[in-house]
Formats: structure tokens, C-alpha cells, sequence
DNA sequence: TTCATTATTCATCGAATGAATAATAAAGTT
DNA sequence: AACTTTATTATTCATTCGATGAATAATGAA
């Protein structure tokens, strides 16, 4: 590397009005891209500040340990994601007859939606499918925080609708449904060469359609 | 620490027919069992080899990098289930009438066994999991080389027994059956709080039938 | 004007890590 | 007996990591 000095930022609280609408929301959108291509301990804190344009030591400052960092980025959107559950369940469960399928789509829709909108979304989407694939406790505790409320919700929903499957296999099917988007989400790329060789010509939004249908019909098979 | 020397194990080939069956084996169990609780990153070569008993620097002489020893662990195991997946295929498909329900149960039974077969066997269907989130390219190929064929072979039989869904929709199909039983798999044990606190009593062996049903109904759906 | 608070960088520490090399001893080969 | 190969430990290296205490500057209230 050269001697080349880049001019370095003064210590300091920098001047009202300048340009940086906010670090520490630039530190969560690069922790959250790090984390998801890297996982949790192949991230380095050290790459994230450099990457958001800050020093290391003020992700520390905002955001306490690596661990709470991670937290934080995992709340962020995660809240995001259950909340709109909530309101996608209001609105079905207020229509005249909600069928099993359009829970199934308001379950899978905020998932979907967040991975469109954008990188910071997608980035996500690959982050949360890795937290679900730890065994720590502390990534337990995560996923049931931010989303175990909204999915008993829909379990009970979907309980009312399917009166002849008992609660617990409702619940567990749910399990299914949840392994299966998860899965799709990420590796919808990925599918191409499972079909020969050529490229797969299923369009994404039609993706989410055909796993609704394969997920509701699941659901509704008959018990035992 | 105190100056207790434990009598070290001086350095060259151990005398023959002294205990150690296989270090080789010992560090692949053990690096198994670390990979699969922490992950590539977050593993550290020395507690494997601490782990195994072993020396650090004999990580090296067998297997090479980081890297080629997990992809080692990856293959020994995954190269079984592979080879199970065939076995059972041929098995079914010699059968006077095979059914989805069947070519599904064939399909998934490797992986059960495999974690039912012990500790190790657990460790690495958790190890799995984790492959499937990473989205790193070289996760990516080794998903492919062990899995891909076995699976081409199950699309084939699944597109014969059904006809009416294009077999671009019969992998597509596919895709959501992996992500829900490796999902399953995984978190069979934390299942129990979804249905309202009660522990599930829906036995192992039952849950295994459960995901071939939801899935198998799934897989009939009609198309479009 | 003073002064506490907030936001930020600086500089560095100790621990841990993956890789590499050198030494050593038993087993195998000639 | 002399050598080569195989299996193993000991040790060192260079790097990276997370964490942290101290410094510094802008802001805003007293």
C-alpha cells in the first residue's frame, strides 16, 4: 500500500448537517450483509466498520459485543417480517371466508416481500435462514422471540379451519411449511439445474404461488 | 498452571498394535461434532485436534486445509446417504406399484436413519443444515456433487408416477420437500412449544410418517 | 460562559487462529 | 544394515480478532 493519506476523519461529534443521515443505521445494513455472507463467527467487526464507513470502535459504542450487534440486526427486520403477519392475518381473517391457502399466502407474503425489496431484504432472507440452521441455545431464543408469536397465531387460524387435524399436527405441520419457504427463499437460484440442465422457466412470482399450493395441500391432507 | 508434566507422547509412529484404532477417524468424529456446534468459521482446528487427541499439525498431514477437512467430513457422510437414497430407489421401484408415498419415504429414510444412528450421525445432520444456508459457492458444489444425482433419480421416478405435472414443477416440487425435511430434522426437538406449551406427543417415529404425508400430498397437488 | 453529554476516532492489548516447518521414531524396503 | 516412507509431536510465524481505555470535538442546556 501506498503512503497516500487519505484525509482522516477528525475525532470528534461531527457538524450537525453533514452529510451522514445516520451511522449506526449504516453499521446494521453492513453487519447485516456480513453476517448473512459470512456467518455469525466468520463476520469481522473490523470489516463491518470499514465497510460502513465507521470506526470499530463505535460499533461498540452503539451496539455493546458482537453478539448484541448480531442481535440487533436480527430484531431489525425480523420485527419487521412478524409484524406484518399480524396485519396480513387481521385482514384475512376479517374476509367473509378465509381458506387455507390464503393463510398459508399472508404467512409467506412479508418473507417474499423482503426479499424483493431490495439487498439489505435479500441479505436478510439468507441471514435468517442461517440462524434457523444453528444449534446454539442463544439462536433459539432469537427465532422464538421475534417469531413465535405470529406463527401460534396462525396456527390457531389455521386449527379453526382444519377441524379435523388435531392442534399438534397442525403445529407441526406448520414446522414443515417453515423449513420449505426458508429453503425456497434461498436456493430459488439454485433450482435451475435440478430440472436436466436447462434452465428452469417457472417465473419467481409464480414460485411463491406453487409453494402455497403445494404447502396448502399438505396441510390439508387427512389425519393419520 | 502448575509445572505437572502429564507424561507427554514423544514424537514418530506409535509402536504397532498400540491402542489408537485411527487417529485419521478420531479427528474426522471430532471435527464432525465442532463443525457441525460452530460452524466453518467459528470450528477451530486445534480444538479439534485437541478433541481428537491428536496433534494440530496432523490435521494438516492428512487432510490439508481447513477446507479439505471439512469437505472430507461432508463427504463421508453424505456419500452414505447418497448411496442409501440409490439403494432404496432401486428397492422401491422393483416393486410391483410403487406410490409417491413410497418414492417420499425412500427418499427421506437415509436421513432419518442416519440421525437416529447416534451421535455422530446427529452431528452430522446438523452440519448439513448448515451447508444448505451458507450461500458461498463452494457449499454450493459440494451440495451438488454428493446430492444432485440421487436426486435427479428420485425427479425421474416422481415425473413417472406423475404424469400430469411437468417435471420442471416435479423438481421445483422437490426443492420444497429438501428445505421442510431438513428443517425437521433439525428441530424436531424444538417443536414442543408451538402447540401451547403441552409437550408434543407425537412420537419420532410417527413425525417421520407425518412429513412423508404432508409431503406426498404435496406432491399430488394438481398443477396449475 | 461553563459544563456535562453525545458521537466519534485513536491506539493498542492479549488471545486465538491457520499455516508452516523441523524434529523424531517406528515400519517397510532393499 | 542402510535407506526410505509413514505417522506423529513440537515449535514457530504471521495474522487477525474482539475488546477496551483514552482522547477529542460538536452540541445544547444551565
Amino acid at each position: 500500500m501506498s503512503q497516500k493519506q487519505e484525509p482522516r476523519r477528525k475525532p470528534g461529534r461531527p457538524k450537525a448537517g453533514t452529510d451522514q443521515p445516520d451511522a449506526r443505521d449504516a453499521i446494521l445494513d453492513q453487519a447485516e450483509f456480513c453476517f448473512a455472507a459470512a456467518g455469525f463467527a466468520g463476520a469481522s467487526l473490523r470489516d463491518i466498520a470499514t465497510r460502513a464507513g465507521v470506526n470499530q470502535a463505535l460499533l461498540r459504542y452503539y451496539f455493546g459485543s458482537k453478539q448484541d450487534l448480531f442481535d440487533a440486526v436480527f430484531r431489525r427486520r425480523g420485527g419487521m417480517i412478524s409484524g406484518r403477519r399480524h396485519v396480513l392475518l387481521d385482514r384475512a381473517l376479517a374476509e367473509a371466508e378465509p381458506t387455507v391457502e390464503t393463510l398459508v399466502r399472508a404467512y409467506l407474503r412479508p418473507q417474499w416481500e423482503m426479499k424483493q425489496s431490495g439487498p439489505g431484504g435479500a441479505a436478510f432472507i439468507a441471514l435468517q435462514a442461517r440462524v434457523h440452521a444453528e444449534p446454539e441455545a442463544h439462536a433459539l431464543d432469537l427465532r422464538r422471540e421475534v417469531y413465535d408469536p405470529s406463527l401460534k397465531r396462525y396456527i390457531d387460524a389455521l386449527s379453526g379451519l382444519l377441524p379435523a387435524i388435531p392442534r399438534d399436527l397442525v403445529a407441526t405441520r406448520m414446522a414443515f411449511l417453515v423449513g420449505a419457504y426458508l429453503f425456497m427463499l434461498n436456493d430459488l437460484g439454485r433450482l435451475a439445474d435440478l430440472s436436466e440442465g436447462q434452465i428452469r422457466e417457472i417465473p419467481p412470482d409464480d414460485m411463491l404461488e406453487q409453494l402455497v399450493r403445494f404447502l396448502s395441500a399438505g396441510l390439508l391432507a387427512p389425519a393419520i
